[in-house]
DNA sequence: GACACCTATGTAAACGTTTGCATCGCCGGA
DNA sequence: TCCGGCGATGCAAACGTTTACATAGGTGTC
């Protein structure tokens, strides 16, 4: 291994002047900076990362850590996140795991020292977990996580309108009877998106219909499941929004197997718009989000606070922020009269 | 910041004794090392890792050096390194750029102390990129890279047997044209599907036909213009093997727009089995290959080496080892009397 | 020519942890 | 009683950096 000290013996300086020079300061002369440089690629140092955190008390690094996801969402949210940080210079330490409770806690405690910060994806973030595990003032965005709950950053897709879009594109086709099939239970997400459903269904005057909201976990079993409780109801529904797009998935299967046209019997939308949506048969409704978006702005958000002169600390107060999702109107909803899918902002 | 030496104060003892205790040393005795191990936890004490990692000289920790991949793929693999590398007290440092030359030693040197060792995937690998940047036996896992090229430990997925095994199953259905749509080029993967598909004609008599080897860059929208090529031919082919399933999904969406239909007019077959395959209508056969399966293994192969009592050092010679892949045979090849896919070992 | 000042460099302390070595008390055997 | 050995603990060095402070040389001013 080699070190700065080599590097300072072979340019004939001392170590403090070699880090002076590796680190562009203004204190060293031009001509010893480049001595210094040359010696050190011709030796191919490279710093010591950990030698440089214990000192700086900086890894340029943030951890990530996210619930156990699917595919799609998983890597465009890491993408996102990664280039952002690569721009700033920083690293991406990620962990995925079903974070609860003490999993979490010892996920957290194991990245303590090796990350400046943390995006965290929690849907199920309390702050109890959070007191006694997070250092007072260690900086972290929340990802999709239940608002009220915490002090920290917060960021999460626009659940409540997205939802609230599909159900008014669906009664606006002329549905009375629109089933939900919800989210996992306890999820943030999920409760939004049910959210938004009932507003819609209320706007457009339309009657509550407990037994039209069927649970679901996200999964495309819980999907189909859902469409055979469905489908057993007196008076079936006309239209379904699923919670996400796996599900949506699973329900169309159903309806298939049960000799169901969509969108002829039964329209269908999805959320998410992951990239199969548009490749099904019929494609799928759905509203999109963009994942990507979602990660980069969390890295923004997170070397904002990170890089700030006044070190690292957060707001004042909590900041949260929802990005925009956007309805994609495909053949499933049976929107008739149009051919080439037409995109409704939110 | 709360450090060893608080937990050693409020225990009454060394900061010897301290690290010995929540180390599990046998030095200590079993009184000492709960009384140490009380103080930590009723101070929400964790150890500062690049504090230990500089001592140690271990940082618990593989880089992950990938390139800019597509979505399924990436989070697969992500998933399978990760996990196992949770299992073995390890993090994941991820990154994720198009890493030619210059980018990716930058990559490299900015992990250079932050990391114990290296899953590197790069399909354009070559020594001379490692040899200047790599410290000498710095343990490194290569994922679906140029064999000959390297010193290094690698591992990659059955490339020549899927094709080869994709191949046979079309001509054994009487297909004599079988065009392929091949891979990005310097691509590994890529040049190995192509040779699988080369020996699968020979070896069923075909005659070889460079015509009906055309260009694609794994996007789907190559696979559309590869299409569009093939379908010029004075000749057309009646079956088309596309290097991977994205490209096989825009040769599809080509097919239709031709007014082609598919398996009927002309077979079709992919490569990856990605989650959408069974989607399509009709769904693709492919070949599928168990990208998780590939993560974990490499990971595992990295653990070994790092946690091998003679230290992190690579066996003599380097370590070459190919997952295996599965033909999975869906509609779009047309194999008429088989309606559940069906699945042969390769 | 003495003095202050500025600039470039060197010296050494610090970061938080692990670990080789010294120390100390205790026990058993002579 | 003395001594060797052993088990538990403390002391201090080390890891590779950065950086506050000291220092040395040069330059300008009085």
């Amino acid at each position: 291994m080699i070190t700065i000290r080599e590097v300072a013996r072979v340019a004939g300086v001392s170590v403090a002047t070699a880090s002076r020079a590796l680190n562009d300061s203004s204190l060293v002369t031009r001509d010893t900076r480049t001595r210094v440089r040359e010696a050190a690629s011709r030796l191919d140092y490279s710093p010591h990362g950990a030698a440089q955190s214990l000192i700086t008390s900086r890894t340029h690094t943030i951890g990530v850590l996210l619930p156990d996801l699917h595919g799609e969402f998983f890597s465009e949210l890491i993408r996102g996140i990664d280039q952002t940080a690569q721009q700033g210079g920083f690293h991406c330490l990620v962990s995925s795991t079903r974070h609860r409770g003490p999993l979490l806690e010892a996920a957290l405690r194991s990245m303590w020292g090796r990350v400046d910060g943390l995006v965290l994806m929690c849907p199920e973030f309390t702050r109890e977990m959070s007191g006694r595990t997070l250092p007072g003032r260690f900086p972290v965005v929340l990802l999709n996580s239940p608002p009220s709950e915490t002090d920290f950053d917060s960021l999460s897709v626009a659940n409540y309108e997205g939802a609230y879009a599909m159900v008014r594109h669906l009664a606006g086709l002329g549905h009375r009877r629109i089933a939900m099939i919800r989210g996992a239970n306890g999820n943030f997400d999920a409760a939004e998106r049910l959210r938004g459903y009932r507003a819609a269904l209320r706007d457009a005057g339309l009657p509550e219909a407990p037994e039209l909201e069927v649970p679901g976990e996200f999964s495309e079993e819980s999907g189909h499941a859902a469409v055979h409780h469905l489908l057993r109801l007196p008076s079936r529904p006309t239209a379904i929004f699923a919670a996400n797009d796996s599900m949506a998935i699973g329900a169309l299967s159903a309806l298939r197997d049960a000799g169901l046209q969509v969108p002829a019997d039964v329209a269908l939308g999805g959320f998410d718009d992951i990239p199969m949506a548009r490749y099904m048969t019929p494609a799928l409704t759905s509203v999109r989000v963009d994942i990507a978006a979602l990660g980069a702005r969390a890295a923004t958000r997170l070397l904002e606070t990170l890089v700030s002169p006044a070190g690292p600390a957060p707001l004042p107060h909590p900041c949260r922020e929802t990005l925009p999702t956007t309805l994609v109107v495909r053949r499933s909803s049976g929107a008739h009269s149009i051919t080439t899918p037409r995109r409704e902002a939110v």
